[in-house]
DNA sequence: AAGATTATATCTTATACTACGATACAAATT
DNA sequence: AATTTGTATCGTAGTATAAGATATAATCTT
């Protein structure tokens, strides 16, 4: 069981060293995390952001005023509540998360159309379908 | 099938966000990269480092000193040339490395073990060693 | 063996990032 | 009207990032 654990993590770390983008611009550890909980929440404010990352608020704001003098994200206020601040991506911003966690396009393309039939492309996305279904409510302990 | 790499992507990185490690220790985004290029890479020196990160040698150099400090990484010395250094991952190393890139172990045990039958966790696995093995020798533009 | 090359290390300098306490302020709540 | 909530800014401080200049020891070249 330990073991069937330890080789998939294998696999899903060999996987992406081989198939992430190669260039990568600059950005800072607590950027990416700020942004992929911006793209994968809603309604992501300062506080949201302090809480994930472990911070104060002061030090949540500053990282969000960087983000923003770098175009990544920018401010919307919630009509609800006016002080409340909701953060969106930007395209530029987008693009620099996933060029941060997402596979290469282009390999991607290669591997799944030029390499695979078919039948051994529907088996991944079957199997990737099947793996986030069961990941969504995994409990968060 | 921009489309389905797309899907692929969007399951890929879901994924990754909901199963990996929450508690993460503080370490610098070229602190993971060096980790992991030493880690899955065998006989890197500081050279290699510094091409892999695309900083000059100095800068490299300096990184490693940083991550000698944090026992993160040991030298040793190559036998056949004394000048060139080959970096080890220590075990606190590792460690950091896998909480920064795997998925978490307790919550794939509960997915695999737990929530899924022989069958669908022989499909995970079947795709996983596909695609890796695919992934292997993509040509890297 | 002398000179060149290679691999790394150190020093200096400059800028950016990280973090937090203190303080401020406007919107919302009581 | 007073309090709470959500955010912003200022001051301060330590660490990270990066590269040029310089140094050193091992290896290679001639």
């Amino acid at each position: 069981m330990d073991k069937e654990v330890e080789v998939l993590n294998h696999l899903w770390t060999d996987i992406y060293y081989q198939l992430r983008y190669n260039h990568q611009e600059k950005i800072t550890h607590q950027g990416i995390r700020i942004l992929q909980v911006i793209e994968k929440e809603d309604e992501v404010g300062i506080k949201e952001i302090a809480n994930v990352i472990q911070v104060s608020h002061n030090t949540a704001s500053e990282h969000i005023k960087r983000l923003l003098g770098k175009k990544y994200v920018f401010k919307t206020r919630s009509s609800k509540d006016e002080r409340k601040v909701i953060l969106r991506l930007s395209e530029i911003g987008s693009d620099v998360l996933h060029r941060h966690s997402n596979l290469d396009e282009e390999k991607l393309k290669e591997i799944l159309f030029e390499q695979m039939s078919d039948e051994e492309r529907k088996l991944i996305l079957e199997a990737f379908t099947l793996l986030w279904e069961r990941a969504k409510d995994v409990r968060n302990s």
